[in-house]
DNA sequence: GGTGAAACTTCTAATAA
DNA sequence: TTATTAGAAGTTTCACC
């Protein structure tokens, strides 16, 4: 869990990559006045020191048919479940993400679906989860986007 | 907001690239037992289609010192406010997503910070804001990864 | 629709500064 | 650490199935 110092080089390269992963060393080259030798090699040494995980696409999930999110709040009926709900949570279609978490709920999932009906079937999936005492759902009405780019501009700026 | 219809191979291409984006044409092309101009054609329907907007890297936060996630529920003084709230949420740096939710909250973000001092500044940055009631915080103490793969593969399974 | 090959662009690693 | 360079590799187009 070292720590990384990332110049400002690094930096600007990570934000081209952040924008479009397949944009040409070239271009991140010219633009940063540096060889793409260069960005080559500040790119490796940042996949190596393990910042840069790997790359995935951003898809429209909306033009797949899939517009509903959903958040589920998951109340246990014992604490000590935790570790065998979640494992059957993560079994469960349609949930993208799930936390353990401290505060109100117990664990705390997020679900992608089709529609209300689509999203019924997933709720009801989680509640039948053994341990699972109740839940509560909350629908996003509307997403505002997650913005890679600026939290890493928040995060330089904040060194 | 068409639908598009995705085959097989569209769907093992999405597939192989959801994995790394960098992985070159002609690798998929030898996979899937086509030629790399048909992998290019598809993939560049794709992206007409809008069903690929971008591509983006996946970054370790932990090794950048960030390893705090918390999600806030935001309750409003008035739900004519939720447009005002959001817009100033937007501007609140280390919040990484904003969602208008039905349900408990009226609105619902996640942030990364961090540590705990850190998550504290941010949520008094969104108490601070006019329109804002109270907030309730929820500490992730652990998170399941968000498999984008999977879910791809829950889609088209269900179509 | 898909293929295969040509022309073009980019990557990568070795060498040099 | 960075720049240059050249061979290897990938992308993209297009005539032809």
């Amino acid at each position: 869990m070292a720590k990384f110092k990332l110049d400002e080089v690094d930096h600007q390269i990570l934000d081209m990559l952040i924008d479009n992963t397949r944009v040409p060393f070239t271009d991140i080259a010219k633009k940063l006045l540096i060889s793409a030798g260069t960005v080559h090699v500040r790119v490796k040494k940042m996949e190596d020191a393990g910042i840069i995980k790997g790359s995935s696409l951003t898809l429209d999930y909306k033009k797949l048919g899939y517009s509903f999110i959903a958040y589920v709040g998951v109340f246990l009926k014992n604490t000590s479940q935790t570790k065998f709900v979640l494992e059957r949570i993560n079994e469960i279609p349609f949930v993208t993400v799930a936390h353990v978490t401290t505060g109100k709920f117990n664990v705390f999932c997020k679900i992608r679906a089709k529609n209300t009906e689509h999203a019924k079937d997933v709720i009801f999936m989680l509640d039948d989860i053994e341990g699972v005492y109740r839940t509560e759902t909350m629908i996003s009405l509307e997403e505002s986007l997650n913005d890679k780019k600026r939290l890493m501009h928040d995060i330089f700026n904040s060194l």
